[in-house]
DNA sequence: CTAGGGTTAG
């Protein structure tokens, strides 16, 4: 949630005075004198040969005779005005403005008001106040004119400000007012102000007027209350599209989308046709469900109702199909707009961003992000300044990608247009420099923010305990907790994986119990991964396999994946086989789990069960292991296979490795022996020492590319096997460079011959 | 009343 601004919008509100003496005031605008006055668009136009006609005149005429200087009947103005606003065009505002006064018609109250909105609609408040300053009277809509402008030219507080000038001056607020100064305490969170309105529209009974009802639903709905959002919601009487797009949207702002997308259809079943905006929430309901069936029938009644080429619109069927994994439909919508907002340059970036996460596939992932980098680039190409959404984006691709220069480049960027001012901003970039493994400048960054959210501090103390700096994890969480930040449940599953990474076993369930008693968070299961996975490494295999017993759930791919690394590591194969056997029947399709339990039964040379496990592997029609990494320079993505030609270089990369091994041979770095297997199995198993693993020629590719102390960065698909794992450290040890490698499970940071993950990162 | 953003581990 949004902070609050500092704005005075402190004290009671005093309605009750004007509210009892004048209740109807809410309902009737006939004190307004607004009702009466009925506007003409045919003007009496003199011939020059004296003669007089009525007749109609089109907007550039009618601006023609103005500027000419003549006269217009006064309420010829309004559809004139109306006709900026249409255009939004602020300077031929300006020009009947001079008109008006030059004719007196300033003098005109109705007019005049209109003018207030006309400046507020062209987004230029300092004309609308003065012009409201210069109102000898004032009624109700001139105050609430001016209100409006202030909520929709983003000051809401300003819009507060006027309406408590506007209570001092003793005038009466209508429903309609007050729906905006609803909208204002929406806008600034303000429950507490929304909660005093509430209960004078209760007073006056106008609770169930429509379109109070409908500010009071969204105003609980983005203050985060669902269940007063619908109690709003159903206590008005005549629900129009409004009211149902505010139930619906509530629905998604508050992260019941299923519902949301009930009330849609109920909506539709009652005869109401949705409108743009309705459209727009259903189809986002749509893609944080992921239902891209719902999403394709909502577009073909978008299709019907004619608005498909509505800017919002076609925006949200392109994320929706972004992030349904149809990238070629989304890039069809993308590339067939006319016309182009920041927000669709944002969702393309933003749904590529999402989809390196969701996808199944590392090749696409890896494609996603390369395209969303380009598409940012693309964007700073056209010339449209990016926003504060773009750069949180783009730096949630650069951490997914690992791509650290970007990352720097997106950085300074951000710092020359001013956003980095923002917390969302500041934390993805803080998140940035963790996952490319730079913890300095992340807590540089960290440091330098002027205020954190619970977000930014567990995002921090993620890195530390990424970077096996549990001390500073720790401290950091006191820290935090001194700020007065409470703890949830993500903070705590980084808390808890600092101490793991350190056997910190009695810290540990300490905070394990103070998490749970001190804060009544319910342990989820990554909390009890954490715990199994600080036993495994300690080699308390009991204790480990206790606790899995213990926990109310069923174990997920990821713990048992741990146990059967574990296991293995501190050889004790039978439980190993069993864990191995289990992670299977969660995940008969993973190749990599295949490879692990294969490795343990050659390694015991049971040859029997070598057998029998390829033979399930021929069953699922599982191949060979695709591995491969790569690593980002100046801009440019290298990508490497074993055994691939195809890059430019790689001749001199093998060279280059074959070169190293012999180095790090004379420092004590022994290759896996191959055991008696058959070509097959070699391949499999990724035992083999004279094949090339691609970390190692990413690795050996940036040796090569890079100045002399520069770190090197790389990604990898699947987890690193033992073998790379352990030359990797001698590289290290040899280079004296920091070499970073992501792998699939696992940041792996190796300093002078050791590495950031003890060790138990590498799987295979 | 609408579309786009930041956190965890194994």
């Amino acid at each position: 949630m949004a902070s609050l601004p500092s704005v005075a919008v402190s004290g009671n509100i005093k309605l009750d005075q004007d509210f009892r003496k004048h209740p109807t005031s809410f309902i009737s605008s006939e004190k307004s004198g607004i009702a009466n006055v009925s506007y003409q668009k045919s003007q009496t136009i003199v011939n020059s040969d004296g003669s007089s006609e009525p007749r109609s005149l089109d907007f550039r005429e009618a601006l023609v005779m103005i500027r000419e200087g003549s006269k217009v009947e006064s309420s010829y103005y309004v559809p004139l005005l109306q006709e900026c606003i249409d255009r939004n065009s602020a300077s031929d505002a300006q020009v009947v403005h001079g008109h008006i006064i030059k004719t007196g018609s300033h003098q005109d109250l109705f007019v005049t008001t209109f003018l207030v909105n006309v400046y507020a609609k062209c987004r230029i408040m300092e004309n609308a106040r003065k012009v409201f300053d210069k109102l000898s009277r004032r009624n109700v809509v001139s105050w609430t004119a001016l209100m409006s402008g202030y909520v929709h030219n983003s000051r809401p507080e300003l819009s507060i400000r006027v309406f408590l000038e506007m209570l001092e001056a003793g005038a009466y607020p209508t429903n309609y007012t007050l729906g905006i100064v609803l909208n204002a305490s929406s806008t600034l969170y303000s429950i507490e102000l929304g909660k005093q309105l509430h209960a004078y529209s209760i007073k006056y009974q106008i609770d169930f007027d429509t379109s109070i009802g409908n500010s009071l639903c969204s105003l609980y709905s983005k203050c985060g209350n669902l269940e007063s959002a619908f109690k709003a919601f159903k206590k008005i009487k005549e629900k129009n599209v409004i009211s149902w797009t505010s139930a619906i949207s509530a629905c998604g702002d508050n992260g019941d989308a299923s519902k949301g997308l009930a009330f849609f259809t109920e909506m539709l079943s009652e005869g109401i046709e949705p409108n743009e905006y309705t459209l727009t929430s259903a189809l986002s309901l749509c893609c944080t469900m992921l239902s891209l069936g719902a999403g394709i029938q909502i577009h073909s009644l978008v299709i019907k109702l004619g608005y498909e080429l509505n800017l919002p619109v076609r925006n949200a069927i392109m994320y929706l199909y972004l992030k349904c994994g149809m990238v070629n439909e989304a890039r069809k919508l993308f590339n067939g707009m006319e016309a182009m907002s920041l927000i669709t340059w944002n969702a393309m970036i933003a749904g590529h961003a999402q989809i390196i996460d969701l996808a199944e596939d590392d090749l696409s992932a890896y494609q996603s992000g390369t395209e969303a980098l380009n598409i940012f680039l693309k964007l700073n190409r056209s010339g449209v300044k990016p926003d504060l959404f773009t750069f949180s984006s783009i730096l949630t691709v650069c951490s997914s990608m690992v791509a650290l220069e970007q990352g720097e480049q997106v950085h300074a960027q951000s710092i020359k247009s001013g956003f980095l001012s923002d917390i969302v901003v500041a934390t993805a970039l803080v998140n940035m420099y963790n996952k490319c493994g730079s913890i300095e400048k992340a807590s540089k960054v960290f440091i330098e923010m002027s205020t954190r959210t619970l977000i930014s501090w567990t995002s921090m103390i993620a890195g530390f305990a990424q970077h096996g700096r549990t001390q500073q994890a720790l401290q950091l969480f006191e820290d935090m907790r001194i700020a007065g930040v409470r703890p949830n449940q993500v903070t705590f599953v980084s808390v808890l994986s600092a101490c793991s990474h350190a056997g910190m076993v009695n810290e540990a369930l300490g905070y394990f119990e103070s998490m749970k008693k001190d804060y009544r968070i319910k342990p989820v299961m990554d909390h009890y991964a954490c715990l199994i996975d600080m036993f495994v490494r300690l080699g308390r295999l009991d204790e480990a396999f206790g606790l899995v017993k213990k926990m109310d759930f069923e174990p997920n791919e990821f713990i048992w994946s741990t146990l059967v690394a574990g296991c293995r590591t501190h050889g004790n194969l039978d439980r190993g086989f069993y864990a191995a056997e289990r992670l299977l029947k969660l995940k008969p399709k993973d190749t990599e789990t295949y490879v692990m339990l294969l490795n343990m039964y050659i390694s015991v040379e049971r040859w029997k069960d070598v057998s029998r496990v390829r033979k399930m592997m021929k069953e699922e029609k599982l191949g060979k292991l695709e591995e491969w990494s790569w690593i980002t320079i100046k801009d440019k993505v290298h990508s490497f296979k074993p055994n691939d030609k195809s890059h430019p270089q790689s001749e001199d990369v093998q060279k280059y490795v074959e070169s190293l091994t012999d180095q790090v041979k004379s420092l004590g770095y022994k290759a896996v022996e191959s055991l008696e297997l058959t070509d097959e199995d070699a391949e499999t198993t990724l035992f083999s020492s004279t094949s090339f693993h691609s970390e190692k020629l990413a690795i050996a590719f940036g040796l090569l590319n890079t100045p002399n102390a520069a770190p090197i960065r790389v990604i990898k698909n699947i987890s690193m096997c033992r073998d790379c794992h352990n030359f990797v450290k001698f590289i290290s040890l040899l280079t004296s460079r920091e070499i970073i490698i992501r792998d699939s499970k696992c940041l792996h940071k190796f300093v002078n011959g050791k590495c950031s993950c003890g060790d138990f990162g590498a799987l295979l």
